[in-house]
DNA sequence: ATAGTATCGGATATTTTTATCCTTTAATAT
DNA sequence: ATATTAAAGGATAAAAATATCCGATACTAT
């Protein structure tokens, strides 16, 4: 469904938006160990996060990557898109290269359906929600 | 969401089941022609559907690959199945190992229903569903 | 100013997926 | 029987995804 890179992202954004927002921000080595993640692989995809403003980021001593009030309200779909392009949503299932309702592919109207439930629950899911779930002990980011 | 070999994989089964069955056997080359992928990779991936049984397949002149009235009845689910694993039907979203009702991740519960409509979807679509659509025009395997 | 810290970014390595090549095996037709 | 044909299967190559390493850059604190 999503690439590790874009699992990765997901978590890590989960993870910064369940700290309390104005406060110290949080290091990459905290996030990769809270997620579960390859440190320096981890970094790389931070690093896009945070060029495609999704992420804010300071160097240095008390440095690291924080999400500020707007930020949080970043849509799972969002994020998706930009670690995974919006294959997923757009792209053919069965990788016809121009498949539409004029040419479908053998399964273009089955999933349909499938791909407007997904995308419509990914628009609708910020991270503020998931953080949530995280905080009050419901959900989890590893293992 | 597939990878290319399950792609492939599915649009050829689509496309031998188009064939009049008792009929000739499709070879190889026709069928990578007709689905518009590479002929030794496309080979490969024959070879595991049919020691999977989900395809027959005969060598020697007049040989190739054909799908018999009940193979014609396998649904959408079991390829990918085969090619993928179903990782995608019981995966975790996000990569969690241990990803349950008692343990979710943060979108446990909002995948599950996609992902109960997705495998629902798959395992009421078969071969000859999808045959169909490609027979009278209404649907194609490739471009 | 200087040392220390943490992200950035380029280079490189490893693994997985995709793709190709070629020999072997099994079936057909002459 | 023999030559021909087509899939099977092993070996190898190429490309993409995943992962690591390290010097450069920017910020902080002393």
């Amino acid at each position: 469904m999503f690439s590790k890179a874009c699992k990765y992202a997901i978590n890590a954004m989960i993870y910064i938006s369940t700290l309390p927002e104005g406060n110290d921000r949080v290091g990459l080595k905290e996030i990769s160990k809270a997620i579960n993640s390859p440190e320096a692989f981890t970094a790389k995809i931070l690093q896009i996060l945070v060029r495609e403003n999704l992420l804010s980021s300071i160097k240095g001593p008390n440095g690291g990557f924080e999400i500020h009030e707007e930020g949080r309200k970043t849509h799972l779909y969002r994020i998706v898109q930009v670690i995974d392009g919006d294959q997923i949503f757009t792209g053919c299932a069965l990788g016809l290269e121009k498949c539409s309702e004029d040419h479908p592919c053998a399964v273009h109207n089955k999933f349909k359906a499938i791909r407007e439930h997904l995308a419509g629950m990914m628009m609708t899911t910020s991270l503020a929600d998931m953080a949530r779930g995280i905080q009050n002990g419901t959900n989890f980011l590893k293992i």
